[in-house]
DNA sequence: TATGAATGAGGGTTCATTCAT
DNA sequence: TATGAATGAACCCTCATTCAT
């Protein structure tokens, strides 16, 4: 056997012996979402996602450092996700006008959200207030899109699309207008389907025109 | 010494010692709010809520019958707070307008909020999957608000004050911006007082017209 | 009034003084008698005694040292009353046979024990196993009752009336035969009154024709 | 390896680790026996236990659900051996004498409880009044041993080898005879052993004497 | 790598007793 | 003397993590 043979068979067992590690990494994470998404995160106990994931209790140490890293990496995936739907807002000529792209956004928050509806429901349920970390990452997000959206409104309002307002607390309004559908979907309503299209338009028309009836000449 | 006399007496003892009673939960509630509110829940033990009253182990469990009762008291005092600064629409024509009853109630419920911060902050934070009965009381409590704003939406729609709209879900996205902009003022920024009018007129904007600049052809 | 009318007043009052206090503490030996026979020793906490003898908490240990304290004077009492049936035998010949003599202890047993239901149901529940104070007032009890049978059977088989036996042995027997019929009816069968007359008789019947020199004419 | 071995390796694998495991359980058990023994139940606590018997706290809970479910094991493993002891009346021809088979019974019991001497101590110093389950156990094993007993002395009678008697007060007398001398020899003096055989016999002659019918010449 | 028995810090609750009124 | 609020030592049990096999 050649050199060259014999190290690709080497790196053939690496690669097999870590995708197999990766397998039981994706095992455990899958289970554990399960577990925090119907117990929530206090009471699950470690007891119950290694019988989730018909694991032993070591095993589990053998890929997590500990129950708190498992659920940060969880949420970090969750969040990357949706961060990922997230775009910037492009004011160039060609590009979409902005409330498309804030529509764009909402539906990508939607959807995400419904496509990971157990990890969502974690992070809704109880993420916040669980330790420094935690409450850490998802600030970060928070401001993130806070940010995002503050900008967009300004942007908005300065090229005289958006009327005038106090842009700090607007973006937080879209922020929880959005956040409690999701909420009222996935973790009230069991994360029975719901429409997505549907609800996001109600959402952009809402926050776009609000809910009373056109003013002919306002 | 007349019988009244004595009779007073005794009532007057009895209330003293109510009285005394009183002050001592009011003491270990302030106690408990405060603890819970800067560690939470699951960080804070019965211990750090008795050093904060100042008070010995059993006595706190003569005015409380456990950590999770103290909890629940605290959540439906502020629940009851809040539900009862949302009145019932009035569509009656000597009644204000449904807008104006809106406007009182956000800021009926920012100003509850803002002047019970800490313990707001606690239920913000991770109220919700402590337990089955606090899961229920929130759940309650929400569906409560949810059905007067969707109740209040319908009418405003019959009456053509609104525009046509899915009730169900803008009462949601109502409910999650007035809560959004809690959660930010209260949690995130420490509890700095905030300009409790001026939030609401822009909640009331925001939720009546939206973002858009007036459509003058629409 | 005169000095020695003084003094006879003031002893009135010393005098009353001192019933008022002692149908106090009777009224809570009673109180515990009814606790402590109902739920046992360890299940019997003083708050269950002070809240059936309709006192406060303090008041009581202004009359007890502590909860074993009431527990062992309540045990003495007990006690007391069984050796007070037990007279010493008489082998004199004015005296009355030697089975009478028997046949009168058992019965003043069973006596003591029905009219003292409640009490003798505590003792024999759970007196044993208690503490040191309460195993050795009963060890010395138990010996007492042994050792005055262990003397009766040798008399009783010195004098030819008694067939040749074990004394040591028998005595033990005899004891464990009529605490185990005193335990049945007074523990197990709830107390419900019983033919002392005729389980005396069985209990007789039962130890004497077993111990007797074979009756020839019986 | 062939599959054979491999399986067989497997077998060896999980009965060495029930093995340990039973092992560990009978040393906690041990532990157990002694500590109750000395101390009794309720001056016992777990970490008493745990530390006879050389293991940390959770592994305790790791083999018993609680300290009230260990002694009920230990108070079930000696009934039960009692019980073994007693065998049915066989009335048949060919069955021994009906005294026999008492006799047999109370040897029995007696080794039983000299055998189980620690373990014998416990039940008879206070397993009684200890809680619910425990009195129900007690309770039912007396009730099997007296009508075992009754059903025997009824036996006896109707076959005119016993004189007439209340059946159930003697079988009573009978049970608390051998109690008392299991008390006194195991409980009273230390566990010192005695003369098992002895004892027996005495017993016997004492309760069998005495249940006969009249000896004409005896 | 996989296992699961062992660990022990941690925390909630009870209840006999004390003491200020 | 009577009260009952206050005390705090005592003790059971859980569960995240470690480690020998």
């Amino acid at each position: 056997m050649s050199q060259t043979a014999m190290e690709s068979a080497v790196d053939g067992r690496i690669t097999r012996a870590q995708a197999r590690r990766e397998n039981r990494r994706a095992l455990i994470l899958r289970a554990a979402v399960e577990t925090f998404s119907a117990r929530g995160y206090h009471r699950t106990r470690v007891a119950d996602i290694i019988k989730a994931a018909g694991i032993a209790r070591g095993t589990f140490y053998l890929y997590f450092e500990s129950k708190n890293a498992i659920f940060l990496e969880l949420l970090e995936t969750l969040l990357d996700e949706f961060v990922s739907g997230v775009d910037g807002v492009d004011i160039s000529p060609s590009a979409s006008p902005v409330y498309e792209q804030l529509l764009d956004t909402v539906r990508n928050l939607l959807i995400t959200a419904a496509s990971n509806a157990a990890l969502t429901r974690i992070v809704f349920r109880e993420a916040v207030g669980l330790d420094d970390e935690v409450d850490q990452k998802l600030s970060d997000f928070d401001d993130r899109l806070h940010e995002y959206l503050q900008q967009s409104l300004e942007n908005g309002c300065s090229m005289g699309l958006l009327r005038p307002m106090d842009t700090g607390i607007i973006a937080t309004c879209i922020l929880g207008s959005v956040r409690q559908v999701l909420y009222r979907n996935l973790v009230r309503q069991g994360g029975l389907p719901f429409d997505v299209d549907h609800v996001a338009r109600e959402i952009l028309e809402y926050n776009c025109v609000g809910l009373m009836q056109a003013r002919s000449l306002a």
